[in-house]
DNA sequence: GAGTTTGAAACT
DNA sequence: CAGTTTCAAACTC
């Protein structure tokens, strides 16, 4: 189709670059392409962090830069990448988006039923939807499908992380209440016109796929489907919030088997977060709060600043839940009021270098030379920029300080690497000798038996050892050395052990026990 | 673990 | 916008 320009354009927001498209159709038997649903998107707009913009609903129908491509299959997966078509995966799962400086927007397909609900699980840094069967979808008048009545009863996801799968309740429509696990804007609270209910709903039918140009939509709009053009709309959501999602190893949400025609919603993503590389941001969960008079609803608490819920945090008093849904949407949205990009990401790309990261309104520090954790460049392991206004900054290339910090920190890190090597090796050690000493006596072969590891055994090897590490301690050895003569003492017992086990074996041996 | 320091966020 | 206060994390002892 030929591109048509879009008629209500607005400046992209400057949301990172991190895209990946969630798609599920669900029970797209339910209404039929010629049902005529008013372009109501009643659903919100998953967004974190995107600046204040109006909502807005644009007909499809309207001119658009966009191209309508069909797909098979009833599942939509709908990515403005550079490479869009190969990103259109006409599988159940995820289009992952292509990281680069260009705005990318996720967009998720909309339309009537059911109801999608976000939820957070707790125990995971996910934020899931809930399917939520709509009784009243035909509430603007609109003629139900014949089988819109036959969900009637709220049927459980099964939310499968690694290994773990979890249960996700499905609340009955009459129960669903917004849900945000993640900040919004006030942009994000898509208009619900006639309908009641605000839901965000998965295409309901194999539909065209479009792809209008969304790339320079604002975070919040909402695409609504052209009339006769099929029960689906669009709605632009910030990459933050799907970041989030790939935070944590690899998730699928899968339907039950009360939604035959869905799909599974995957993420599979490995994108930067926040400056980060994904491998970093998966393999650092993020570290519980410890809130106590925010109420965990400022933007003090990393957990609601990173647009997450609290989940097995210290905090008292935490309003960061879902049961304090109404405080929780107030407090993003007053934080939004005040600065429309507070739960952007503050590690951005420099202008001049492509790799160059940067703080995206920099640092203030004054006492700390930038080179502490107190300092939030220097805590994202980048150097400070000539928008910070910090004072004795000694986080630049070349500061021999930080540099000195550097070597420290690559000496930690190797130190550890070497303990961990050793660590393993002594483990595997250990198994080795428990391995030949497993109890073969009776089958007459060279093993030692394994009862000569017996607690009295380990107690006086543990003696051993600690009286070594007393030694050290009194002879004020340097650590390095302590650990090393504790190991040795390690190694000694246990050549004891094999060595008693093997003359005990003999013994045996020449009496035919 | 308690107390101190620090700088971002919030407030005035 | 600048100065002050509040807050929670980082740090020190």
């Amino acid at each position: 189709m030929e591109p048509i320009p879009i008629a209500k354009k607005t400046p992209a927001s400057s949301a990172a670059p991190i895209k990946f498209i969630i798609t599920k159709t669900v029970n797209s038997k339910t209404l039929s392409p010629q049902t005529s649903v008013p372009p109501v998107i009643a659903g919100r707009v998953l967004t974190q962090s995107s600046p204040v913009i109006p909502p807005r609903t644009i007909n499809l129908s309207e001119p658009h830069n966009t191209s309508i491509q069909s797909l098979p299959g009833k599942k939509i997966a709908i990515s403005p990448l550079k490479t869009p078509s190969k990103n259109i995966k006409p599988v159940q799962s995820v289009a992952v988006g292509g990281v680069g400086g260009s705005q990318f927007k996720t967009i998720i397909p909309l339309a009537t039923q059911p109801n999608v609900q976000q939820i957070q699980v707790p125990g995971s840094r996910f934020h899931y939807v809930r399917l939520v069967t709509a009784t009243t979808a035909s509430s603007t008048g609109q003629p139900s499908g014949p089988s819109t009545s036959s969900i009637q009863t709220a049927k459980p996801m099964v939310v499968s992380t690694g290994a773990v799968r979890m249960s996700v309740p499905i609340v009955p429509p009459q129960t669903m209440k917004q849900v945000a696990p993640k900040p919004l804007t006030s942009a994000a609270q898509v208009v619900t016109t006639t309908q009641t209910q605000q839901r965000l709903i998965m295409p309901a039918t194999p539909l065209p796929q479009i792809q209008p140009n969304f790339t320079n939509l604002p975070p919040g709009t909402v695409l609504a489907p052209a009339p006769g053009g099929g029960n689906v709309g669009y709605a632009v959501v910030p990459a933050q919030y799907v970041t989030q999602l790939q935070q944590s190893p690899f998730v699928t949400l899968a339907s039950s088997s009360s939604f035959p025609a869905s799909a599974g919603i995957q993420t599979q993503a490995r994108l930067p977060l926040n400056g980060l590389s994904a491998a970093e941001t998966t393999s650092r969960p993020r570290k519980p709060c410890n809130c106590t008079k925010s109420q965990c609803l400022k933007l003090y608490c990393d957990c609601f600043a990173n647009g997450e819920f609290c989940n097995n945090c210290n905090c008292n008093n935490c309003f960061n839940n879902l049961e304090h849904e109404t405080e929780r949407l107030k407090a993003i949205k007053t934080c939004l009021d005040r600065n429309p990009e507070a739960f952007k990401p503050k590690i951005g790309k420099g202008k001049e270098g492509e790799a160059d990261r940067r703080h995206s309104k920099g640092c203030n520090c004054k006492r700390s030379g930038c080179l502490k954790n107190y300092c939030e460049c220097y805590e994202a392991k980048i150097m400070c920029s000539s928008i910070c206004k910090c004072i004795g900054c000694k986080n630049f290339e070349e500061s021999p300080e930080r540099k000195t910090l550097m070597h420290l920190a690559d000496a930690a890190e190797v130190r550890v690497q070497q303990q961990t090597a050793a660590k393993t090796k002594l483990s595997s050690q250990i198994s080795d000798l428990l391995m030949r000493t497993t109890p073969v006596v009776s089958s007459g072969g060279g093993r030692l038996p394994y009862t000569f590891v017996t607690k009295e055994v380990l107690e006086a090897t543990c003696e051993c050892l600690l009286e070594q590490a007393k030694k050290a301690e009194q002879t004020h050895q340097p650590r390095a050395e302590a650990e090393r003569m504790i190991l040795e003492e390690f190694g000694h017992c246990l050549m004891r052990i094999i060595s008693s086990a093997g003359k005990a074996k003999a013994d045996c041996a020449s009496i035919n026990c």
